[in-house]
RNA sequence: ACGGGUGUAGCUCAAUUGGCAGAGCACCGGAUUCCAAAUCCGGCGGUUGGGGGUUCAAGUCCCUCCGCCCGUGCCA
């Protein structure tokens, strides 16, 4: 069974990363074939400043690296270290109907907000077809709003067999991960990127605290007793603590007398412990980043031939000639 | 494809007959606050869409290319 999942390097990676997705993907490494990809191709749609995106893509493996990702088990890899999704891509669209891509909601949601959408953005969900098809995966792991993709990649796999009556691709399957976490943003607000209110995953202890310290929160007095369940410092504390911390957390926010200063900061040191293994492990690939290029570079070779096999299949499947031989 | 409009900081927009590129918001730092918000103080931020020309001097005038919006046409 081969679970695939990628991940756009299109900045930092931060709470609502984590709790929302990557911690469930890298989860499955250990019952699965899992390949996992930097999706720099797809980046490349967002953003446009080269030094930037070598920046975030390498931050991205050190990230997933630190954050327990085992390359012997799982396979990491670049996006754009392999050539053969390119080729995949087009054999695709050769196959999609337009109608399909207008139906796809990165692109309706573009338009609708009467911006600028360039062909790369239209053709996206054929990339991100290739992506899954090129290794024959089983499962893809999404958020519920990323299953029509999926579909899509279905939808395209299953027109392309049909068409050259044969079995070249693989239909793969949506694994709806239920992000059962909740987890706001310094605002209050669903954490994302768009919105600015995250809190950065790896950034230095101080400005994490000053992060944590902006949290957004309602001007009960210090001896008043506060709501924890509507308190986005508690949600977030319930990402990190067990139930018996919670609880306690929780009757003194009832009973009153503690501030949030104090809650912000019994936040801070449960993150900062949380993720102190994962720091550390961050800290020595850092130290030795020619290792994350050694990990990058041997996954691109696994995935290559996999890759490589499904490729030549589709190839003989619509008429031209297999490279392999 | 033609016509009109438009392009200035991350965003919304200023800039007199051609005369030192600015403000608000956002962001960062400080004061204040249990923390946050609000308020106050400070700071960062620019190839004025690209290129060429006129001029002592161009965001401003001329040429050209590009992006976006609106209208019309062409093609099915």
């Amino acid at each position: 069974m081969r679970i695939l999942s990628g991940i756009q390097p299109t900045g930092r990676f931060h709470w609502g990363n984590y709790f929302g997705a990557i911690r469930q993907y890298i989860a499955l490494q250990d019952n699965e074939q899992a390949f996992y990809f930097i999706a720099d191709l797809h980046a490349l749609t967002t953003v446009r400043d080269p030094a930037l995106l070598q920046e975030y893509s390498r931050e991205a493996a050190i990230d997933l690296l630190a954050l327990g990702l085992k390359p012997e088990q799982a396979t990491l890899f670049r996006q754009s270290d392999v050539p053969e999704i390119s080729e995949l891509t087009w054999l695709l669209m050769t196959v999609t109907q337009m109608s399909l891509l207008e139906k796809c909601h990165a692109y309706k949601d573009k338009q609708a907000k009467g911006l600028a959408a360039d062909a790369g953005l239209f053709t996206y969900p054929v990339l991100m077809a290739a992506d899954i098809l090129l290794y024959d995966s089983d499962k893809v792991p999404v958020g519920v709003d990323q299953v029509q993709h999926i579909e899509v990649a279905r939808d395209i796999a299953g027109r392309f067999n049909a068409m050259y009556n044969a079995e070249a691709l693989h239909l793969p399957e949506a694994y709806v991960v239920e992000s059962t976490a909740k987890v706001p943003g310094t605002d209050g607000e669903k954490m994302s990127k768009s919105y600015g209110n995250t809190i950065e995953l790896f950034q230095p202890a101080k400005k994490l605290r000053k992060r944590i310290m902006s949290i957004k929160t309602d001007s009960a007095a210090l001896e008043d007793s506060k709501v924890p369940e509507t308190c986005s410092v508690f949600t977030l504390y319930q990402l990190f603590a067990d139930e018996q911390q919670q609880n306690a957390l929780a009757d003194r926010y009832r009973a009153g007398g503690m501030g949030y200063g104090e809650a912000k900061q019994t936040l801070y040191e449960a993150a900062m412990e949380y993720f102190a293994p994962a720091r550390e492990r961050r800290e020595q690939l850092v130290a030795n980043i020619d290792q994350v290029e050694d990990i990058l570079q041997a996954g691109a070779t696994r995935a290559r031939e996999k890759g490589r096999e499904v490729l030549d299949r589709v190839r003989a499947a619509c008429g031209l000639s297999a490279q392999g031989q």
